[in-house]
DNA sequence: CTGAGTGCAAACAGTTTGCATTACT
DNA sequence: AGTAATGCAAACTGTTTGCACTCAG
């Protein structure tokens, strides 16, 4: 389970702070991640959401929760986008793929060796995340 | 420019060794990366080709080439696939993608502190590159 | 000469957009 | 009540496939 215990209701008020709906829809994505299952696709969500949710009102629906500061998304070599909660809400963490049978593994804490950040505000960059 | 010098000859080589033709697109493709430039899209690779390379040519020129191990792909957060000469022919790297004007610089040398593919092991799993 | 490679057209998958309707706050 | 969010249909983008033709070995 993710590093940060699931909380629903802490997902929800972050939500409302930040000037978001508490819909069914966004209720049911977001418990999705509480099995603390991780880089899942619109598709997978969906799935698991149950009734038929409509995919594109999913989509939206994720991109409002990433907005929101609430899920990102990782591309971890499939070419399909992945959403995760949030490093604060469910913890830093990096994916390892088996490159045979493709199975996602968790990574909790983060893997680099150089302060990627600094390196690219001395280019003039910056960066948020690198998963 | 790339850690290993760029040479064509030397990949051409290695196309014909591993089964491939040398053919004009392959030839174009590969001086592609002369200027030490990396991780383009299929669509960047045709545009600065020139000549108005068919799309599903040169998908099927740049697979024939991952497949004999002279490109390797990665996914840089935008979705899009990016090709970039393998480790053993341009230096193994990863990249540094800005987040607000995109731009994507090249790290040379390996960026990360833990042992994935040993951890990978441990797991059951392999791994063979992690861009 | 023979099969790998190419070009073209059409299919596909994942994602996005426009618009009318619903339902949080 | 007012607006964010949803559902549906249709568009779009990047990639793949089928098939006939070409060219490297």
């Amino acid at each position: 389970m993710a590093p940060s215990t699931f909380d629903i209701d802490r997902l929800i008020g972050a939500l409302r702070e930040r000037g978001r709906r508490s819909t069914t829809l966004k209720r049911a994505v977001l418990h999705t991640f509480e099995t603390g299952d991780c880089a899942l696709t619109a598709e997978e969500i969906g799935s698991r959401i149950g009734f038929g949710a409509d995919l594109s009102a999913l989509y939206r629906c994720l991109a409002s929760l990433e907005d929101a500061g609430i899920l990102t998304h990782v591309y971890l070599g499939d070419g399909g986008r992945r959403y995760d909660l949030a490093d604060e809400f469910g913890g830093h963490h990096h994916h390892l793929v088996c490159e045979t049978c493709s199975k996602i593994t968790r990574l909790d804490g983060c893997v680099l060796t150089r302060d990627i950040a600094a390196e690219a505000a001395t280019l003039g960059h910056t960066v948020r995340i690198l998963p």
